[in-house]
DNA sequence: GTCTATAACCGGATAGAC
DNA sequence: GTCTATCCGGTTATAGAC
């Protein structure tokens, strides 16, 4: 499963053949499809990995404020797992054709991090912490996503990228942003 | 040539095949290898014209803050022509694999971008309009690639996304905190 | 359960007709 | 110049042996 993964990240849906994957696993191919049925199944057997994986990761019990800060580590981990970055960028990219078997996930998933990062924003909000309206706290986690991709995204370009240190300093700049008071 | 970067775009490199390209130019896949010798060649000659065609856009007189400013203008743009981005950012992701063929395209490209944002940057400083130390510039200019590739592609994940909108905050954000007056 | 063998098809690329 | 026809290797998927 790792294997299969690995492949996907790397060379993409299209790119990734069921002949690499096992080969890369150790099997032939006709026993990754008696396992998953298709390759479509593989991919959506890998994704749901995929979401388990990071799911560990995020179920803390962190709320609020601290629920963003544990991040920059969550990025640290990202640092030492490439994988699963590389895996949900390229399939992120490569989904925005219709028509790709991992759009319906990646749009389940950015739907799902924008929702968990606005209720901790609203947290925050709730504590006297912040004091945000609906409309900044939709802005802010929809930046603080794209913050999130497109630091990855040139770190994946680029191994040496300082990924963790540009995100804290983003994180900063932000959480500066929420706390602070109420600008003109 | 349209049409290939369209295929590309939406499919990658990949999943783009020569059929597919000649059935929407319009001619056999004989023709596209007779003209650019390879499949590569054909990818080669798409990310020559999408250079050229974005080269256009920036290739303005601006300089410094207001040179910033006009990126915004620039997304508009992109929204009404999103295959450049699509077929930037699919090229990106699929070209963290060390082996894909527009690997070196894309970290030029993002060595150039960078650049370029730098020297307007320092033009700023130069004009006394900010006071950012070199490593605070690079800091920015990484984090303001970061938005906009990110933004992005939210938006192609989800076309009802406010790109324009969301950039132009992210901006004004940005240039108040360069030019702000030095915090603790 | 996993493999080998193979079917059925699609990929890029070539040869040669027009 | 562009096409048709074709080669050949790779791709997913199946059938049946072990």
């Amino acid at each position: 499963m790792r294997s299969a993964s690995a492949v996907f990240a790397e060379f993409g849906y299209s790119g990734g053949s069921l002949r690499a994957i096992a080969a890369s696993v150790g099997v032939s191919p006709a026993t990754l499809i008696q396992y998953f049925g298709s390759k479509e199944g593989l991919l959506e057997a890998v994704l749901e990995a995929w979401t388990e994986q990071t799911h560990e990761l995020y179920a803390r019990d962190l709320q609020g404020l601290p629920y963003f800060r544990a991040l920059a580590e969550l990025m640290t981990f990202h640092v030492n797992h490439r994988g699963l970055i590389e895996l949900f960028l390229t399939m992120a990219a490569e989904a925005s054709s219709p028509v790709h078997p991992a759009r319906a996930f990646v749009q389940r998933r950015y739907g799902q991090t924008f929702e968990e990062f606005s209720r901790h924003l609203r947290e925050t909000r709730d504590h006297g912490e912040t004091a945000l309206t609906e409309r900044e706290i939709a802005t802010e986690v929809h930046m603080l996503i794209a913050a999130m991709d497109g630091l990855e995204l040139q770190w994946l370009i680029d191994p040496a990228f300082d990924l963790r240190g540009l995100f804290e300093v983003y994180l900063d700049q932000a959480i500066t942003r929420w706390t602070a008071p109420r600008g003109s």
